[in-house]
RNA sequence: GCCGCCGUGGCGAAAUUGGUAUACGCGUAGGACUUAGAAUCCUAUGAGGCAACUUGUGAGGGUUCGAUUCCCUCCGGCGGCACCA
């Protein structure tokens, strides 16, 4: 039995629908403004996961407490359209990827609805929509005129499969974050966005959001700031230097040898003749390990002798130069200065080849390099200084000897921002006839990308788009020029929409400045951990830039964050296919309603941990739902109704829409749900039903079962929807009337509970006091022992200790 | 290896931030109503014990009148980074 969900539910979307009751009008500014943003779908042919309701709920009930809270809330929605995931399925799928994603775009927008989001859908935006990727290019040709989009050849992380290049944030232990495909470097000429220029203003802005400390340190890993030096090695009997990265100058006095990447691009003028062969031999291995293989750390570090002798600058010593591909050639100087009698790695390279050790730290080197701090010795004017000052005193010697200075090095790398792929935003250069570069113009902008019939990816990393000839071939100002192939990659698009929602039709300007400057940034983000350091940090790095700009005050996008943790199968594995353990949100819809779905998935637990689906969760909401329609809709109830209430009923009342407003607010909607079943089953106890506990209760359950609450409001006769009605109040008397139970401890464990009035004066603690120690049970354990002390704390507990 | 998070009943989880551990829900068992019950309602439900009571928040130690909460050591799980010099 129970309520009829499915006539209720249709009922209230058709009429939210019809009303366009969530429709945000942003240029009112008469209310404060509230921004709660979803991370937007892949519009996937699988359709919306569970995983994706529990945060979109999440967002939802919170839209809608701020709504009822007065404020003027923007809740928007829309589609994440380009990219590699839309691709590959329409490959899959021999379609075209512009039908099948709109396709699957109308299928989530019909999922979405029955779940009773609250969007406002005037503002939907799709990234593949021309009229949005205009200002995705607009934003591409502003960042190539400030210099901080550029062309480089470079090696790059390139995938065979997806036949593309990919980003390093793509990578995962060699293998492509989609589709966990094999990545190989090439070198290759690719579009790059100078990410590192922000690396400073990236960091230092994670310490102004309230974002969750491991995404916060995720990202501070990433960026990976480190403080060092800069020392300048001489080649012997030769003009040539190299300069190294090192955050350990103050061993530099115990520095036996030097080691090059394999890619430095001085190995080839270094090696001497009788070293050639070795060397020619051991880059040609390097060049045969994949990358997995060169990242292996438990492989033994490898290297050869380049024949060549460089001069530690701090000490004149003549030190052998090396080429190992334990040496980043991406990182600090793509050099290295060994101390093997400090640093791990260089001890055992340096076991191997017999190279001397110095100690330059008071420690015990006879098993392994000593890396800790201590007393410097063998070091010259360094000797007896500990490493902070001796990094100081060295580095300041070298800066006088013109050898060195200090460095800050960072782990970022520039953003590699083009993709040898169809289905994304075209890149707006025009490659010239001379060589010459040329942005697209303004006022051509939308590039628009062409129809492709044939646009699956090459395997040799050919664009897609450079077998359609008649849309490269461009002409210039009377010259001739081929359009840039390549399109942009996945997260493009995903860098900015939260802002385009704000002015979603607006065809002059990425919105009005009016409109920005009091939207932006987004109160509460929600969505999932996996983009801690993509699409997180690629969103921070355009706001700052557009910060930079001018078109956005404020300099950081999302202000609080949340992750809605991954909802597993019911066997506690990962939801696949292939396993059979996935839940969709649309069977449970059918079988349950949405007000059930969406009560279970707040209820279940904290939304940011990853939690086994219980397939009897849905049941136990709906058969929560089914006990409040029965307190709405029940004769015996409706004849319980008054406008008279009993004190104990009125205390939990109170106490719920305390702890509702308080718990919602930051999305703790389990302990805010608890509550209200306690009420629930208090009320359903109950004599008499005062109407406006009723009412309260509609409201506090709103956000959550939107449903079903707003057919409660219309049933105790409201004509305005319960969206838009206030918030309940609580009265903080009627939650502090209730005497406080004080637990009697003797000697730490408990022996009595006792009643007595709350916030008792002292003299009446002191009479509280005596009257516990003739409690039966206090006694029992009490006397005939010497009480050594009494802890009162009020409204708590009262310690006795005796002896 | 390094960084971050976490460990509470059969299960998902609470605990007013140092003060009555296990709220709320799921599951299970027993009962009621019923021709019937996968509906609904009542009762029980950490472990041991007839009971008073004892014991109990991954393990061990510490601080405290009092520790799930704070400190130290260890074990286990999850996420991230991974030769970053």
């Amino acid at each position: 039995m129970g309520y009829d969900f499915k006539n209720i539910e249709e009922k209230w979307q058709k009429y939210w629908e019809d009303n366009k009751v969530y429709k945000t009008d942003c240029y009112d500014f008469s209310k404060p403004k509230f921004y709660v943003l979803d991370m937007f779908p892949y519009p996937s042919a699988a359709g919306l996961h569970v995983g994706h309701v529990e945060g979109y709920t999440a967002t939802d009930a919170l839209a809608r407490l701020k709504r009822m809270q007065g404020f003027n809330v923007l809740h928007p929605i829309g589609y994440d359209a380009f990219g590699l995931p839309a691709e590959q399925f329409a490959i899959k799928n021999n379609a075209s990827p512009s039908i099948y994603t709109e396709k699957n775009i109308n299928n989530f927008r019909c999922q979405l609805k029955r779940m009773g989001f609250s969007y406002d859908w005037d503002r939907e935006i799709k990234t593949c929509d021309p009229s949005y990727y205009k200002w995705t290019q607009y934003i591409f040709l502003k960042l190539y005129e400030k210099g901080l989009a550029y062309e480089d050849e470079r090696l790059v992380n390139y995938c065979p499969a997806l036949g593309t290049v990919l980003a390093n944030e793509e990578v995962i232990d060699g293998r492509s974050e989609r589709g966990n495909y094999p990545v190989e470097r090439r070198p290759m000429k690719q579009w790059c966005l100078k990410i590192t220029a922000y690396a400073d203003k990236l960091l230092s802005g994670l310490d102004e959001v309230s974002w969750p400390t491991s995404t916060v340190q995720m990202q501070k890993n990433w960026i990976g700031k480190s403080y060092g030096s800069i020392v300048t090695f001489n080649i012997v009997d030769s003009d040539l230097s190299f300069d190294v990265f090192t955050t350990r100058a103050d061993t530099l006095f115990g520095c036996t040898y030097c080691v090059l990447a394999p890619e430095h691009p001085l190995v080839k003028q270094l090696v001497t003749p009788e070293q050639k062969e070795k060397v020619s031999k051991y880059l040609a291995e390097v060049e045969r390990k994949s990358d997995l293989e060169r990242t292996d750390l438990n492989k033994e570090k490898t290297g050869v002798f380049l024949g060549a002798y460089a001069i530690n600058p701090i000490n004149g010593k003549k030190v052998k130069v090396y080429i190992g591909d334990y040496v980043l050639a991406t990182y600090g100087t793509g050099a290295v200065m060994a101390v093997p009698s400090h640093d791990q790695r260089d001890y055992e390279f340096a076991k191997k080849h017999n190279i001397e050790m110095i100690k330059v730290i008071e420690s015990d080197i006879s098993k392994e390099a000593y890396e800790g701090d201590g007393v410097h010795i063998n070091s010259d004017f360094a000797d007896g200084l500990n490493n902070e000052e001796a990094k100081k005193a060295i580095t300041d010697k070298l800066i006088e000897l013109k050898k060195g200075n200090y460095k800050i090095s960072y782990k970022l790398r520039d953003w590699l921002f083009s993709r040898q792929r169809y289905w994304g935003e075209p890149i707006p250069m025009i490659h010239m006839e001379d060589g010459s570069l040329k942005p697209v113009a303004y006022s051509d902008l939308p590039l628009t990308l062409p129809d492709l019939k044939d646009y699956q990816p090459t395997y040799d990393g050919k664009p897609p788009l450079s077998k359609d000839k008649e849309w490269c071939e461009v002409i210039v100002d009377g010259k001739k020029g081929l359009r840039e192939t390549n399109t942009m990659p996945q997260w493009a698009g995903s860098s900015w929409y939260y802002a385009r929602y704000i002015d979603p039709h607006n065809d002059k300007e990425i919105g009005d400045k009016k409109l920005l400057d009091h939207w932006l940034p987004v109160d509460v983000y929600v969505g999932g951990a996996e983009h801690a350091v993509l699409h997180l940090l690629y969103a921070r790095f355009w706001h700052k830039f557009l910060h930079d700009e001018g078109v956005f005050s404020s300099d950081e996008p999302f202000k609080k964050l949340y992750h809605q943790g991954l909802i597993l199968g019911s066997d506690g594995q990962k939801m696949s296919k292939s396993l059979g353990n996935t839940v969709s949100p649309d069977q449970v819809v059918n079988e349950y309603g949405a007000d059930a779905l969406r009560l279970y998935e707040l209820f279940k637990g904290p939304i940011d941990q990853p939690l086994p689906w219980n397939n009897d969760g849905p049941k136990g909401a709906k058969r929560f739902l089914d006990k409040l329609y029965r307190l709405y809709f029940d004769e015996e109830y409706i004849n319980k109704r008054t406008t008279e209430s009993e004190e104990s009923l009125e205390y939990v009342y109170n106490y719920t829409v305390k702890k509702c407003t308080a718990d919602y607010e930051i999305l703790h909607f389990n302990t805010g749900i608890a509550q209200i079943m306690v009420l629930v089953n208090e009320m359903l106890k109950a004599e008499k039903l005062p109407l406006y506990m009723l009412e309260g209760l509609a409201k506090i359950i709103a956000p959550i079962t939107p449903f079903i609450a707003s057919e409660f409001y219309q049933a105790l006769g409201h004509n305005d929807l319960i969206d838009f009605s206030t918030w309940p109040t609580y009265d903080e008397e009627k939650i502090s009337f209730k005497p406080v139970t004080y637990a009697i401890q003797v000697n730490g464990k408990l022996r009595a509970k006792y009643d007595f009035k709350k916030d008792a004066t002292s003299e009446e603690l002191e009479e509280l006091k005596k009257i516990v120690l003739t409690l039966d049970n206090v006694k029992t354990y009490v006397e005939g022992k010497e009480i050594i002390k009494m802890i009162v704390v009020p409204n708590k507990i009262i310690s006795i200790v005796v002896k």
